[in-house]
DNA sequence: GAATATTCGTAGCATTCGCAACGAAGTCAA
DNA sequence: TTGACTTCGTTGCGAATGCTACGAATATTC
């Protein structure tokens, strides 16, 4: 790709104007680190969670027992793979079970074991504190940013 | 750990209730990846430049060169680490020069090269008509959408 | 029923990430 | 000047990530 002489260095292109601090992509994906980490902060030090694995959790929390990996790609914005990881390292924790489903046997269910349970017993209140906060630290900017967020995760999730 | 009998499934802890699709930090991280990856596809496919390489080198064409990784660093909310090794990969690619600064050689200093000046040019006004998308995508949400970004990134960034 | 195609989950491999430790350069104090 | 302390940037190492290919189980087609 056109490499041209490396000796005058500016006035050749007038490069536009663009300020990072106010390009949306980058402004969510700050947004969401901090939001993550603050939150991650709490059950990562606590329990040993880490963020994939808490979406799993929370989606077997939420839908009941016998979801398949197939169940849970997508719904918690994970790839298979990564489902399929994260399953690994919670069953190795004692958090969760796998088991082959009766007839299809392709399938894996997972489960919440006893452990999983009380631990998402704990964790579950923490987030939804940690949601009241947020919303109350944002205020009335609140429903805006969930109109706004809305329109961007409007399709599927 | 309690690691009870794993018998009895159900009835044990009847968990709160918890949507992780209106959980604010989860909005926020699939709004985020969505965005960026719709972004990325465009520049990775096309230049072969990551995100942190991106945000470095829109730091560079804004502020013009010789900027150090230190000024970097918190700028475009990467760890140190984080702009050293992404600069690394830069040069190596031919878009910055690194050079010691004159009077303190702790200081790297980062310079576009002619060559990551025209890629830039081509990037940027790309950049600029994804962020016109996306507020013509928003609509009447985009100012919401603003406010509450702000409400987050408030402090520094 | 046999051959083929599809779905489900996993694992290999290379890359990237995150942390913490390090060396080099500079500053400060005596 | 010497020695302790700070700042800047890089790197080693283990873990996590992303992609792709693969094997097992099922569905489909003939």
């Amino acid at each position: 790709m056109a490499h041209m002489t490396d000796a005058p260095k500016d006035t050749s292109h007038p490069l536009p104007d663009f300020d990072l601090d106010s390009f949306t992509p980058y402004r969510l994906a700050v947004a969401a680190k901090r939001t993550s980490e603050e939150l991650a902060r709490q059950y990562r030090e606590r329990f040993g969670v880490s963020i994939p694995e808490w979406r799993v959790l929370v989606h077997l929390a939420h839908t009941g027992d016998g979801t398949s990996v197939k169940d849970i790609e997508g719904r918690v914005q994970l790839e298979k793979y990564e489902v399929s990881r994260t399953a690994k390292r919670l069953a190795e924790k004692g958090l969760i079970a796998k088991t082959a489903h009766a007839s299809d046997r392709r399938l894996v269910q997972l489960a919440l074991t006893d452990e999983g349970r009380s631990l998402m017993a704990e964790l579950l209140p923490l987030a939804k504190a940690y949601q009241a906060e947020i919303e109350r630290r944002l205020g009335s900017a609140f429903d805006g940013l969930e109109a706004g967020l809305d329109s961007f995760l409007g399709d599927d999730a």
